[in-house]
DNA sequence: GGGAGTTCTCAGGAAACTCCCAGCTTCAGT
DNA sequence: ACTGAAGCTGGGAGTTTCCTGAGAACTCCC
C-alpha cells in the first residue's frame, strides 16, 4: 500500500497543522506521523476553519501569521462554533504581542519559530494529557537510576537531583525516550535542535560532554559513543 | 542482468534506484535482486518521477546529486503528490551536513557515498520495517550463543557483552546472515568494505582475526576458515 | 544597559579505528 | 617430511573521529 492516504485509524489522535509554509507543515507532519498521530495540513484560515469541521482534529498547530484570517481569528470561530479543540499556536520569537500571553490562561500554548520537533511533541502531550487525551502515561521517563520528569522538568540520579540547562534537557530526554538504542548524531540533531539549525554539528559533542560531567559526578557513564555513528545511553557492564 | 524485466511478482517489494552513475545503479540493483526485492532504475530527475508514478515502488533510492533536478527537488514534488514513498537519499561525504538535515524527521534516512551494500541494505530493512512493510523479522539476528541487535548495535556471546568496532560489526553480521555458508573473500570484500574499496584484500584476514580474538575469549571458534575459498560461521562438531 | 546564565564556535590534543606490513604458522599435495 | 601457497597475527603508521576547555555571542531579566 504505497500510495494514496493512510488508512482512517479510530485509534489514532488526530492533528490539524496550519501553517502557509508548506517545509514547516512538511515538516511538522512528518514528526507526527512518526509518532503516530493521523495528520492533516491546511495552508490558511479558510482551510483550516473547513478543516477543523472535517476532520475533527484533538489539537490544532496554528501558525499566527496567515495570508488570509490571522491565528487568532481562526481561533475565535472556532471557540464561537464552541468546537473546543485545544490549539498549539506558532508565533515568530520577537511577536512579543500581548495577544500570546494570553493564551495559556484558556489552556491553549504556543511555541516560538524557530522550534525543534521534540519541544513541539512535547508541549502536544502536555496539552493532550490535561485533556484527558494522552495515550501514553509518560510524562515520567526513567533509565536505570535515572528518572525525567516532564511535569516538574527534574532530572535525578539515584535520587540526587541535577541541574540541567533546556538543551541539556531536551538532548537527555531524546535519549531516555529511546534507552540503548544507538541513534546517530543526524537524528539526534533533527529532534533536539530547533529546525532551522545550520551551524556547526560539533555542538552535539559540546552537549554531551556538558551532560556526562554532570551525570557523572553521581555514577558511572550512560552515555556512550558508538564511534562513527552516534550515541547510546547504556548501563555498562555485560 | 540487463535484459528482459524479471516478472511482475506481487508479493516482491519493490525498489526505485535513481542514480546516474550506471555502475553505482547497477551494484545496488543486482544486491536488491539477489534480496529478492524487485527494481527498476532511474537516470534523472524526470525519469525518477516517472518510475514513480509507473512502477509504484514501496521505497526510492535516490542520489542527490542528478543532472536534472537534484534529489531533494524530487522528493519535495513527490511528497506534493501525496506520495509518501520513503526515500533513503545517497550523498557525498562532504554535503552530509547541510540540506541533509531534517531527513531523519519523516523517516527517510541518507547513506553517505562511497557506501558498502550491506549498509544500504540495512537502512533499507530498518526503513521497511518501521513503514511496517518488513517481511523479515526484525532487528535480531542469532546464531547459537551469538546475538545481534541492529537497534542497540549490541553484540553478545552466551549473554557477555562484546564490544566491536564498526567494520567487526558489519563484518560479523554479514556472517550471521549466512549461517554455515561459506561466504568467499570476493563476496565478503563486497558486501561489508565501500564499493570504491582499492586496498589490499588481506584486510579481511586481519578483520577476521580481530573478531575471532574478541568472540574466542567467551567460547570456541566459530569462524571458520576455508582454505583458498573463504569462510564460514560454525559451531564445532559436537 | 549591565550581568548572569546559556548556547554555540573553535582549536588543540587524545583516542580509536582502519589498513598495511612482515615474519611466522598451518595446510595440502607430493 | 618437504615445500610452496595460504592464512594468521603483532606492530605500527596514517587518518578520522571525538573530547574538552576557553571564550565569543546571544538572551533574558532586573
Amino acid at each position: 500500500m504505497p500510495a494514496g492516504q493512510p488508512p482512517p485509524d479510530e485509534s489514532q489522535l488526530r492533528v490539524l497543522v496550519v501553517d502557509d509554509d508548506q517545509n514547516i507543515a512538511d515538516v511538522l507532519s512528518m514528526a507526527l506521523r512518526y509518532e503516530d498521530f493521523a495528520v492533516e495540513q491546511a495552508a490558511n484560515g479558510q482551510q483550516a476553519l473547513k478543516g477543523a469541521e472535517d476532520f475533527r482534529p484533538h489539537i490544532i498547530i496554528l501558525d499566527v501569521m496567515l495570508p488570509d484570517l490571522d491565528g487568532f481569528e481562526v481561533a475565535k470561530r472556532l471557540a464561537e462554533r464552541r468546537a473546543e479543540i485545544p490549539i498549539l499556536f506558532l508565533t515568530a520569537r520577537d511577536t512579543t504581542d500581548d495577544k500570546v500571553r494570553g493564551l495559556t490562561l484558556g489552556g491553549d500554548d504556543y511555541v516560538t519559530k524557530p522550534f525543534s520537533v521534540e519541544e513541539i511533541l512535547a508541549r502536544i502531550r502536555t496539552i493532550l494529557r490535561r485533556v484527558g487525551l494522552a495515550q501514553d502515561n509518560g510524562n515520567h521517563l526513567s533509565f536505570a537510576d535515572l528518572e525525567l520528569d516532564d511535569d516538574t522538568r527534574e532530572v535525578t540520579r539515584s535520587g540526587q537531583l541535577i541541574e540541567l540547562t533546556d538543551t541539556e534537557y531536551r538532548l537527555l530526554r531524546y535519549l531516555m525516550l529511546h534507552p540503548r538504542h544507538v541513534l546517530t548524531r543526524a537524528q539526534i540533531l533533527d529532534h533536539v535542535w530547533e529546525y532551522d539549525f545550520g551551524g556547526d554539528a560539533r555542538v552535539l559533542e559540546t552537549y554531551v560532554s556538558y551532560l556526562r560531567k554532570k551525570l557523572e559526578s553521581h555514577g558511572p557513564r550512560v552515555i556512550h559513543t558508538v564511534r562513527g555513528v552516534g550515541y547510546a545511553l547504556r548501563m555498562p557492564r555485560s
